[in-house]
RNA sequence: UGGGGUGUCGCCAAGCGGCAAGGCACCGGGUUUUGAUCCCGGCAUUCGCAGGUUCGAAUCCUGCCACCCCAGCCA
């Protein structure tokens, strides 16, 4: 099960500091914004930070980067709390919020001001932005930049007693304009939103950026290594200037690592809330979203995510990884967790007509081919059948290892059946197929040793139950959604989803548990839907196909 | 055109001066009451390019090139 890897550049760093010394313990953090909820490229973070703390014996928290109420909720509080747990993580005490730091980071823009390295604003946002530069030109001192401390603290303090407009003022970092990077360039501290916080309330109408609050929320919690995606890089020296100038008590490093962008989706915000709010999918925890909430109705498991998050390395390389990789940590998963059932999809009907009407067989099969442990499940036989419209031909070539018309075929777990007649409808499309037991087939070949070439799938018609199937596939029709500049809804793809209102499947399926997982054989993982689902009125998900090597047909 | 990063098989990824791991995908073959699983085998004389150092380089040096990130009072 457990495949050798050698360590990633971040367990090599952890190692070295906890060998040399430089920690004792290892702490590490999970720090969302809660403005949306998980997706698979936050599986991966959540797999980075709780697996380093892990792997050392050391700590994970949970914390909340709620320093914008602009766009954030409780709903995603809890949403983001849901799928850590389902995941399988445990945080380390209680979950901890930005917000209750706002108290020390404020006392803390105090003590910069007192030091001069901090200054009230009054240029607009537009101003500001002439004043800062390009990338290739330096910036130029806002006229504010040499105030007082006296009056930056008496400023400062109106500011956060509610004296000012929105946009009116911040507070910034006297560094340098002239830096080669953008975020030296006397980064904003706080700034003035006059709008109630999830958390706070109206306690607050200044809050803190993420410059000014993620290294030091670090400090006060006492995480060792804060680990964040490669976009903050350039934000590092920020992260490290304040901690230099302020009295934090502990010092903590920051490492970046490469997103995860898997082929075939979209990861960014943005993207995944249009297309809820643009009604393109059902919501956040559609199947084929690639939230974890998205994935887990999917059918994914736990494991199989983080399956996936490991087999892919932690890089500081950026690059799209092919979802075929992550498909196939999820059949490989499902192979070995998930019990077999049988549906068909597209029924036609069989009938034995050598096989006394009324007469029911309670065939026993294992419910899974490798795991005895897993037990049986008792399937009817009965004279009338459904199998799948795919799995019978008039004629074919030898290739076609299903039934045809005068030939033989093997009923998964039941008789070889040979195939007499077929009835047609105007079309010359088959409607019901009259076909003959071979005797004494169970557990058993043929005593003549015509062994059929093939085993298909079958549903009692008269004790099988109906099922709703929603039948799921790839939600865009490229690798990358969107790339070049196009709008990334071009690349849709219209056919992602295809119910099935009325597929067969076995009677003991339909006391299946919501959320349960089943492998129907030949056609691929299902699960029992998490919502719609009830014994009554079966609802099932595919999660994915088997893998399919047949070339023609 | 400033700064910061990254370039090893179609994709991911080991490797850190001694002569290219592994996984996914793909292609063969075997087993099989799932055209699944499983099992065997194949798949980079070459490491973005060009020079240089060295007995010896993907690994060191120099110079190019490509791609990604940064000019929110977002995170």
């Amino acid at each position: 099960m457990e495949s050798k890897t050698s360590a990633n550049f971040l367990q090599t760093i952890v190692e070295e500091d906890l060998r040399e010394g430089r920690v004792k313990d290892v702490v590490t953090r999970f720090p969302p914004e809660p403005n949306g909820y998980l997706h698979i490229g936050h599986a991966k973070s959540i797999s980075v930070n709780f697996g380093l703390a892990e792997r050392f014996g050391g700590r994970c928290n949970l914390r909340f980067d709620d320093t914008n109420p602009e766009k954030e909720s409780q709903e995603y509080i809890d949403s983001i709390q849901e799928d850590i747990l389902w995941l399988g993580y445990r945080w380390e005490g209680e979950p901890r919020f930005a917000s209750s730091y706002f108290g020390q980071l404020y006392a803390w823009a105090e003590h910069l001001v007192r030091e001069s390295l901090a200054y009230v604003d009054d240029l607009s946002a537009e101003e500001a932005r002439q004043l800062r530069g390009t990338l290739t030109e330096p910036g130029v001192n806002s006229p504010n930049r040499e105030r007082s401390v006296e009056e930056n603290l008496d400023l400062l303090r109106r500011m956060k007693a509610g004296e000012f407009d929105e946009g009116s003022r911040v507070l910034r970092a006297k560094i340098d304009m002239a830096s080669p990077n953008m975020n030296l360039r006397d980064p904003i501290l706080y700034r003035i939103r006059k709008i109630p916080h999830h958390q706070t309330g109206t306690d607050w109408v200044i809050y803190p950026t993420y410059d000014f609050a993620h290294g030091q929320e670090d400090a006060i919690e006492g995480i060792t290594h804060s680990v964040c995606t490669l976009e903050f890089e350039d934000h590092r020296p920020l992260y490290d200037w304040f901690l230099e100038h302020l009295p934090v008590e502990s010092r903590p490093r920051q490492y970046e690592f490469g997103r995860l962008n898997p082929s075939y989706t979209v990861t960014s915000k943005r993207k995944l809330k249009q297309l809820v709010d643009d009604a393109l999918v059902a919501s956040w925890d559609d199947p084929r979203m690639p939230t974890v909430s998205g994935m887990r109705r999917r059918g994914y498991r736990p494991a199989a995510i983080n399956r996936f998050c490991e087999m892919v390395g932690t890089t500081r390389k950026d690059g799209v990884v092919d979802v075929a990789m992550l498909e196939f940590a999820v059949r490989e998963d499902l192979n070995e967790h998930a019990p077999r059932g049988m549906c068909v999809l597209n029924p036609l009907k069989v009938v034995l007509t050598d096989y006394p009407e009324g007469q029911v067989e309670e065939l026993r099969l294992a419910r899974h081919p490798s795991r005895e442990e897993l037990g049986e499940r008792g399937v009817p036989f009965t004279r009338e059948l459904y199998i799948d419209a795919d799995d019978f031909r008039a004629e074919a070539n030898k290739k076609y290892k299903r039934l045809v018309l005068g030939k033989r075929v093997r009923l998964r777990g039941a008789y070889v059946i040979e195939a007499r007649d077929v009835v047609t409808d105007a079309d010359g499309n088959p409607t019901e197929v009259h076909a003959v037991v071979v005797p004494d087939t169970v557990g058993k070949d043929p005593a003549d040793g015509v062994k059929p070439k093939g085993v298909i799938q079958w549903v009692s018609a008269e004790k099988g139950r109906r099922a709703e199937l929603r039948l799921y596939d790839r939600l865009f029709n490229v690798e990358q959604p969107g790339r070049g500049g196009q709008d990334f809804l071009e690349d849709l793809n219209p056919d992602s989803l295809q119910v099935v209102k009325e597929a067969w499947i076995e009677p003991s399926l339909a006391a299946a548990k919501p959320e349960e997982h089943f492998q129907f054989e030949r056609e691929g993982y299902f699960v029992a839907d998490r919502y719609d689902h009830s014994e009554q009125a079966p609802v099932f998900n595919k999660t994915i196909g088997l893998r399919d090597t047949w070339g023609g047909s």
